[in-house]
DNA sequence: GCTTCGGATCTACACGTGTAGCGTCCCACC
DNA sequence: GGTGGGACGCTACACGTGTAGATCCGAAGC
């Protein structure tokens, strides 16, 4: 393309200054090849490349460009963030990406941190602590500016963390305040009250309660807010089963609860466990929400799309995300700082809601898609042709 | 921990050489901060980290170990990637992140990635072709070894992408031989007729396909191998929708087909798709698999737990993965190889098999969870509490 | 005409690392 | 006793970049 003559100014046959047995097999195009190319010394080449803090001749700059242009010069990230002290790069370490929930979540900040010019290095420590503690010391070794944790054992202070010294840190999906950390997270407690207050409103008086054991010894907020609705409604504690917060998780302990209690309501603690509860009630024959109801937390879209599609309470992942990165993005907040973000009742099938006749307020979350986030896969354009 | 006096070597008020104004305002212990404790010289902290082509005497190594762990040192990897010509780190491209086949992809891939010691970035074009061409920019700035793609727009050879001239690539997810660059895909044409082929045998002959639009023009070869199998078994072909591979897109797609088309059986080219048409079927009253069978493309774990459980072809991700990674690292392969991998029939209940009388094949994977893949959400395991 | 000044460019250097080149010391072997 | 060689350590430098300091030059001010 743009008619320069092809191969002419290729990157030179470079790195034959002394000895140094080429440690770089490959042959990227450098600052020098772009400035031998267009004439000039590399610092000008370098004044182009960041609108620099000389500026260059408007001629000089176009033949620069052009050079650049031909040898397919992008500029070392490794050396930029060698002498910059900062690689604009966030760590985020997350417990269990197969989750959806944090699927969404980790989209929702790959977002907003590509607003802010920011891209982050994922990684999965997939409950595990020793694979935590390489995780992080790789991602300080990559000289991440800022520190993002869904992962529990993050709590703890490990000796090795110490390098965390001076790394800005914040703790996401996180219930409550922790000493000496930042933190964001839903009101996990007020959106139990509110799914369980709801359930009662139902009618539902016998709410068992599928939950997991969280990486600390600290009690789950769900469950105290599980507690709380149930006493103030006057009705007595509900069973409760401990399972891993996956899809088999949830299936195994709504056979369990089946089993050996007597239930007429679900709440699961997460939408997955949620879904793996609703195959285990289909499984058996038995109606939701007729016979049961059930309702989850998180609210993604795979607590949309199941049948029956689950009530929910929605936390709200791009709030949250944003506030995360606003919150990394201004490390002079105190420490043991947390922001608490509502959820919102997302009423569907598996309550109750709308099954006699659709209530109209409702009508919008029962009927899919759901008119304002649907994309152009809307009902609208699908054409069938043979 | 291990008794050193706290705070005794800090990193020591470094960078107070000459001018230049502090660039970096974090204060990580350097390679020389550990030489000066340990008083040796830069090199040998180098040859301890990396076992390095000198040997250190056991009593220095130890004194070197002893200030490295002091300080908190991590090498830098700026640093490090900028002197060895390579980072240990591969580049991926993903389409879209949010579909969970892509999720277990990247998921696998990051863990066989681990076990090659290499670490993965991973992107997010979301479909987007200029997107997608600032990522790849950026990757080649981070000095990626390789490059991962699942982008149908990894295809067009568009004129800046000649700076992968070196980088190897390989696009995964591909359906078939693409000249010029090394791919890896599933027989998708071969599992859409074994699909079909299953519904026949359920004595399906109306057998509807949900599809989308690849990036490219090329012929996608579900719609191939859907319209063989109908033809081989002498039936007629069925109807067609094209709607975006999404969840929105199948619950569009399947509503399309009931209203303008006599279907008995509805063929999704993906499970999101799938789950959609599903909850399409479901909230119309249309009894699946009675009325209307399902199948779908890809086998993950949601189409394992929505209802009813969707028969699909299962992709052989991890297979995938290491395959792909695989063809990455012996960048002397042909250009062009293709290798295709064959999917699996997951029968459940979607189709009709195992509604009236369970065949004792097919228990496993209608009773879930499957045992094998059964972590210790086992049912046994859950115990209910009050 | 001389100085001043700012635009435009170049030269030089540091960021932290990996390693080649060059000692030094000590032991084993002839 | 001389000597070769291996173990061990240090100094020096390059990787590609960002930018401060120095240089050059033309125009403006006296």
């Amino acid at each position: 393309m743009s008619g320069g003559v092809p191969g002419s100014g290729e990157p030179s046959t470079r790195r034959s200054r002394r000895s140094d047995p080429e440690p770089a097999p490959r042959a990227l195009a450098t600052r020098a090849d772009v400035a031998r190319l267009a004439g000039v010394s590399s610092a000008v080449v370098s004044y182009v490349v960041n609108d620099g803090p000389r500026p260059v001749a408007a001629e000089t700059r176009a033949r620069v460009l052009q050079a650049m242009d031909q040898l397919g010069y992008v500029p070392n990230a490794s050396a930029r963030n060698l002498r910059r002290g900062s690689t604009q790069t966030l760590g985020l370490v997350v417990a269990d990406s197969q989750n959806p929930f944090f699927g969404q979540y980790t989209f929702e900040l790959v977002k907003a941190a590509e607003r802010q010019g920011k891209q982050l290095l994922i990684a999965d420590s997939r409950e595990d602590a020793a694979r935590e503690a390489d995780i992080v010391d790789n991602l300080v070794a990559q000289q991440v500016d800022g520190l993002l944790f869904t992962s529990a054992f993050a709590r703890v202070d490990r000796s090795r963390s110490l390098r965390l010294a001076g790394i800005p840190t914040v703790l996401i999906d996180c219930p409550g305040p922790v000493v000496g950390r930042r933190t964001v997270g839903s009101d996990a407690g007020g959106a139990a009250e509110m799914l369980v207050r709801h359930l009662v409103e139902h009618g539902r008086t016998r709410i068992g309660l599928v939950i997991g054991h969280r990486g600390f010894g600290d009690p789950d907020p769900r469950e105290h807010g599980w507690r709380l609705a149930l006493r103030s409604a006057g009705l007595p504690d509900g069973p409760i089963v401990r399972v891993p917060f996956t899809r088999e998780g949830g299936f195994a302990g709504a056979q369990a609860l089946l089993e050996s209690a007597d239930v007429d309501a679900i709440f699961a603690s997460n939408d997955i466990q949620g879904v793996g509860a609703l195959l285990a009630l289909q499984q058996r024959g038995v109606r939701v929400p007729d016979d049961v109801a059930v309702v989850s937390f998180d609210g993604t879209e795979e607590s949309r799309f199941c049948w029956p599609p689950l009530t929910a309470a929605r936390q709200r992942i791009p709030d949250l995300a944003a506030t995360a990165l606003e919150l990394l993005g201004t490390p002079d907040t105190e420490a043991g700082t947390h922001v608490s973000l509502p959820t919102d009742l997302v009423r569907r099938r598996s309550c109750g809601c709308g099954v006699a006749e659709p209530d109209p307020g409702v009508a919008a979350e029962l009927q899919l898609p759901d008119g304002e986030d649907a994309g152009d896969g809307g009902s609208a354009s699908a054409a069938v042709a043979t």
